[in-house]
RNA sequence: GCCGCCGUGGUGAAAUUGGUAUACACGACAGACUUAAGAUCUGUUGUCCGCAAGGACGUGUCGGUUCGAGUCCGACCGGCGGCACCA
């Protein structure tokens, strides 16, 4: 009578596929319901046991809204195009085209293993020529747009990736995939204007319903200052140095500048600038420097003053000098800095250094020279002229309008870098003709950014740009792609006047394949077709890491928004609901190979069923949380489900089943259990939703009599959790159809609700006995009985009571 | 440094949002069944005092608000995450 998980996980795998179980009706259904889980990126072995704990969340959750009356869709694919997979084809030694194939297969065996119930029929995968087609597409509208360019920066480059990263990819200096140290190169490449949606990606984050730890991560990543751009005129030249500022009211005191070593000034003056020798050193040594060793180096600034160059104070009137210096970031900003030593503890530091003036201008009263550091805190104005006595605060726009500089407000976040010097990715589908250059022609000559002469999108027609199979597709690292030693890839024509052209060989940047899945679910063959769009998406419900907050997420909102504007959808923010789910980790650290402590799912799998995993992983702790892999917790659930199992199998064979009725105790708590699995499910509190079952269970098992609808219930309550043993049970009760479309149990609210409750009572504030009384008793009774008994008569003694406190139907204090 | 989250039994964790702290499990201990092991079932299990009834203490530390604090406020200690020379 044991439960054989093994071969009755195979047959409803197999059933479910045929039956159609989880595919929605695309055109005709009247409740659409989008659940979407972070689609997986194969580049290694097979599915951690952590992409199994978050995909099975993400199934608990639309099996109960398919259950619930919704037509739920639950796509599956594999981001397998890209610099993940790449890697490890490199340190497998296989070639990627080729081991995709063998990925995918274990992928996907195993994503049915599990028991999700994914549509199988819209799958895909982001190295399709059919999909990568779209998302040369996409570039192609970004490009029209004017949201795609190109220009030379100093970009991140990673040497042992051999390729550039965008910014978001390198993770406190290092590659977020290889951990290598980032170096900093000159290198004109093409980005995605994701800054134009600065401002609205920001705002949109007050209106969606997502986990609050990855707003706050995309709001610092996007990081708004509000301030002012200030302009200080150099002095006995046409030039002037324009600065951002947070602090306008401390103008007074910006007794220097600072420009970054890569400020254009410095190149147009170099005639003027009599240590010219010195400067040019300085500004050579800080290229060579990584973006580590510049961080490392932070705390001991360096610098070089500009000699034959001062600045004027457009508030004093004063000569100030210049300096250049790299802890002024040329990417920030305008590049160049006010530099007020008295407020600010770098240039408080840098001025000490160098022994730079500094000129107190805000104090609170207690602010005396010399200062020990820099005070950044409020106060009024001092040493401001006619300002002094002012609020900081209402100086700042004064000062501003003053000076006739212009409130402003900068973003950290910089454009996306798009393009990779890779092989397995989709080639950006562009073309570069000289000869059209050199009459000044191109598709996009009139952006504002320059260096767009000659460039042309590869016709519509022509796409997808197909991705030769390359035997030498290693990354060569010398700033271009392995396609570029490829002729017959990018020797084309000109689309425009037929001359011969480069294609670029360049290619995309994984996170725009999976910028747009979503979209691509629906209808491969047509992704933007209205209809669908409008039926199906934005997504209802999206889960997946946190370690996306400011890379998938927040490219996907971009792409969304850079969508609407074209007219292609009518959202702008792709995911109505985003729940970040937990790390699984094991004795206490993260699973990592190194550490040797990774958790293999399958062996856990073909030990004690799919169902067991699925039930222990949700129930170890709240989802959202994450928690430890235990190996002896898991005992616990399979003992559980055996118990279950039995209780049902002997409770069939037994005809122990008939119409009897439930003892109201029962009663009471089967629809208690209904309501609270309901709503720890809708909020992902799997781990008590697990518990409640348990508890439901347990007095099972002490009931002579237990109605079969009630068992009924308990199994469509625990069908999300357990798919395939609840599929058996059910089946084993001469249902003919599936557990998993059939309709969810509801509760009856007064069966719910107590009439009786223990009613506490205090004395002094100290629990000192309960008693079982009626609901909505009013004071004069519950203290009336509360007093009739022995433990409060005793406690009470002779004491006169000074005050009594009672909340209704919860507990009665008495004072004393 | 700035922003945010979290500290509850031996362990994973619960706690109608200010109202009986430790649900549900794991582990441990004891017992039943068994030739035995395993499986299963039944108890006990926060600490201390007590034969018991019962009592005292107890949610990182210290203080505060309150009739009442795991929950609210302040300071500190410890851990995690994001940003970080961003002017």
């Amino acid at each position: 009578m044991k439960y054989k998980f093994r071969t009755i996980e195979k047959k409803w795998q197999q059933f479910w596929r045929i039956k159609k179980t989880y595919e929605p009706n695309f055109k005709k259904t009247k409740k659409p319901f989008y659940n979407l889980m972070m689609f997986p990126y194969p580049s290694a072995e097979g599915l951690h046991v952590g992409n199994m704990y978050a995909f099975v969340g993400s199934d608990i959750y639309g099996r109960m809204k398919r259950m619930q009356g919704r037509d739920v869709f639950q796509p599956i694919g594999l981001d397998g195009f890209g610099i993940h997979s790449e890697n490890y084809a490199l340190k497998i030694g296989a070639h990627p085209m080729k081991q995709a194939k063998v990925s995918e297969k274990r992928f996907y065996k195993q994503l049915e293993i599990i028991g999700n119930g994914f549509a199988w029929e819209e799958r895909l995968e982001t190295y399709d020529p059919e999909y990568y087609k779209w998302t040369q597409w996409i570039f192609i509208q970004m490009f029209k747009n004017g949201l795609a360019y190109r220009k030379k920066a100093p970009v991140n480059w990673c040497p042992s990736c051999k390729t550039v990263l965008a910014d978001e990819q390198v993770v406190s200096g290092k590659c977020e995939r290889c951990s290598s140290v980032v170096e900093k190169r000159e290198l004109e490449q093409w980005f995605f204007k994701i800054t134009a949606y600065a401002e609205k990606l920001l705002e949109n984050l007050n209106i969606i319903d997502w986990s609050e730890r990855v707003k706050i991560a995309q709001r610092n990543w996007i990081g708004r200052s509000e301030g002012a751009s200030i302009e200080f005129e150099v002095k006995d030249t046409e030039y002037k140095i324009e600065v951002f500022t947070t602090r306008p009211d401390t103008l007074f005191g910006a007794t220097y500048m600072v420009l970054a070593p890569e400020h254009s000034l410095i190149q147009k003056l170099k005639y003027r600038i009599k240590n010219w020798a010195e400067i040019s050193s300085y500004i050579q040594k800080s290229k060579l420097e990584s973006e580590e060793e510049r961080i490392n180096e932070s705390k001991d600034k360096t610098g070089v003053e500009l000699k034959g160059l001062r600045a004027v104070n457009p508030a004093t009137g004063e000569s100030i000098p210049i300096w250049i210096a790299d802890y002024v970031l040329a990417g920030y900003g305008t590049g160049a800095i006010m530099a007020v030593p008295a407020h600010d503890e770098r240039d408080f530091e840098f001025a000490r250094k160098y022994n730079l003036p500094v000129r107190i201008v805000i104090s609170d009263g207690t602010v005396v020279s010399p200062l020990v550091r820099a005070y950044t805190g409020t106060g009024k104005l001092v040493n401001s002229g006619s300002l002094d006595g002012t609020d900081f605060e209402s100086a700042k726009w004064q000062i501003t309008r003053k000076v006739s500089g212009r409130r402003e407000i900068q973003y950290r976040l910089r454009d996306w870098l798009i393009s990779r010097q890779r092989y397995w990715g989709a080639p950006i589908p562009m073309i570069y003709c000289a000869a059209c250059a050199q009459l000044g022609k191109g598709e996009q000559i009139d952006s504002v950014q320059g260096g767009m002469l000659g460039w042309y999108a590869v016709p519509e027609k022509d796409l997808p740009v197909k991705l030769p199979f390359v035997k030498e597709f290693r990354p060569k690292g010398k700033g271009s792609s392995p396609l570029a030693s490829v002729k017959n890839f990018y020797e084309v024509k000109c689309p425009k006047c037929g001359a011969k052209a480069r294609r670029e060989t360049d290619v995309s940047d994984t996170f725009l394949d999976s910028a747009w899945y979503y979209i691509g679910y629906l209808n491969l063959k047509k992704p933007f077709n209205k209809t669908t769009i409008k039926k199906w998406s934005p997504v209802n419900m999206y889960i997946g890491g946190a370690e996306h907050s400011v890379l998938h997420l927040l490219y996907s909102r971009f792409l969304a928004m850079a969508f609407h504007d074209m007219k292609l959808v009518d959202y702008d923010e792709p995911f109505t609901k985003f729940r970040a789910h937990g790390l699984l980790i094991k004795e206490g650290a993260k699973m990592s190979k190194s550490k040797g402590n990774v958790v293999n799912p399958d062996e856990y799998i073909k030990k004690f069923g799919a169902d067991a995993l699925r039930v222990y992983l949700m129930f170890l702790a709240p989802f959202e949380q994450g928690g430890d892999f235990r190996d002896a917790s898991i005992l616990g659930i399979v003992r559980f489900l055996d118990r279950a199992w039995r209780y049902f199998v002997s409770c069939r064979d037994k005809g122990r089943t008939g119409g009897k009725k439930n003892t109201i105790e029962l009663q009471k708590l089967m629809h208690k259990t209904i309501k609270k699995v309901t709503d720890d499910i809708e909020n992902l509190h799997y781990n008590t939703a697990i518990s409640a079952l348990m508890v439901l269970l347990n007095e099972f098992e002490k009931q002579t009599v237990v109605s079969v609808d009630y068992m009924r219930y308990f199994l469509l309550l625990s069908a999300p959790l357990a798919p395939y043993m609840t599929e058996e049970l059910w089946h084993s009760f001469g249902n003919k159809t599936s557990i998993h479309r059939e309709k969810w149990p509801s509760y009856n609210s007064k069966l719910v609700e107590d009439n009786e409750f223990d009613l506490i009572i205090q004395i002094n504030g100290r629990v000192r006995d309960t008693v079982l009384v009626s609901k909505g008793i009013v004071q004069e009774e519950a203290e009336k009985i509360a007093r009739e008994q022995i433990m409060i008569k005793k406690w009470l003694g002779t004491n006169a009571i000074k005050r009594v406190i009672f909340v209704k139907d919860r507990l009665i204090n008495f004072l004393i």
